[in-house]
DNA sequence: TTGCAACCGGTACCTGGGTACAGGCTTACC
DNA sequence: GGTAAGCCTGTACCCAGGTACCGGTTGCAA
């Protein structure tokens, strides 16, 4: 039995065939058998995983996380660390407060339109302007899926 | 008359002194004057315009784009592109549909979450989880702010 | 058996927004 | 005039998540 060359895993998942190299440098994907001349044979669960990850990514985990998150599923029997529902919800809480500060955010775009702003350094000279030049600092320490 | 030495500007706009040599290369600060021995001399709005720059960036403009601002603010006689007031319009639209596209991440979370998946492996081989592992695509193009 | 597509490893590059460091000058104050 | 702080240029590095290129090998089908 010869499994599925990286090729084919990358086409059937949707990622670049580079991807799976990186995936695997990154811990992502565990080392699949080689042929005899050294090509990377992956079993058909593979592209399950890179299904799994793709998701994943997409509900805001970074790779690191994924990685834990996967390496954890698999033999977690003594409860050594959270598991995906612990997580989920402090993503969750990660994500709404994104959200929030995003709203913020397009509150004062909103009003800097009302308002006719047309000139940042002339509406920074004055009073008028709802644009809030003082207060820098960001809001939620970025929880934004890519 | 000597202008401020380039730490002064740094402080009283609480950026990193690098930043304002970065942003100089960028375009989006002029180049100051000099003193004999070569030293940054720069005018009191600098400070200001640092201010200006931390402001759009807070409200989700790339560093390319403030520079566009801000190169379009001084010299916007024969209307030769979109003012501020468009430019934000559309960026109001970007972060709109972020914020939709987060709201869909935090609603797949809860359901995840009350679900009681644990183990992101074998829910996808299951049809009982709400996470979509055949949906890969993600929603808006990046509208999200630092 | 031969020809070509696919694959290998290693390394470099990309985006975006900075930050850090090295080695050498300048400025300011006593 | 001495000395310390501040500034100069150039270059390299950081984060995350990949992508691209290169020269050399393998796999497979005609």
């Amino acid at each position: 039995m010869s499994g599925l060359r990286s090729g084919q895993v990358a086409d059937a998942a949707g990622v670049n065939r580079q991807t799976l190299r990186y995936y695997e440098r990154r811990g992502l994907l565990p080392e699949p058998e080689r042929s005899l001349g050294g090509h990377r044979l992956y079993p058909a669960e593979t592209v399950t995983v890179l299904k799994v990850i793709k998701a994943a990514q997409r509900l805001g985990f970074t790779l690191d996380e994924v990685a834990d998150l996967l390496a954890s599923g698999g033999h977690r029997h003594g409860r050594p660390d959270a598991g995906l529902r612990e997580r989920a919800t402090a993503k969750l809480a990660e994500v709404e407060a994104k959200i929030a500060d995003l709203q913020v955010i397009a509150a004062t775009l909103r009003a800097a339109v009302a308002a006719g702003c047309d000139d940042l350094v002339v509406c920074a000279a004055q009073q008028c302007c709802p644009i809030p030049f003082a207060t820098i600092p960001t809001g939620a320490p970025d929880a934004g899926p890519r």
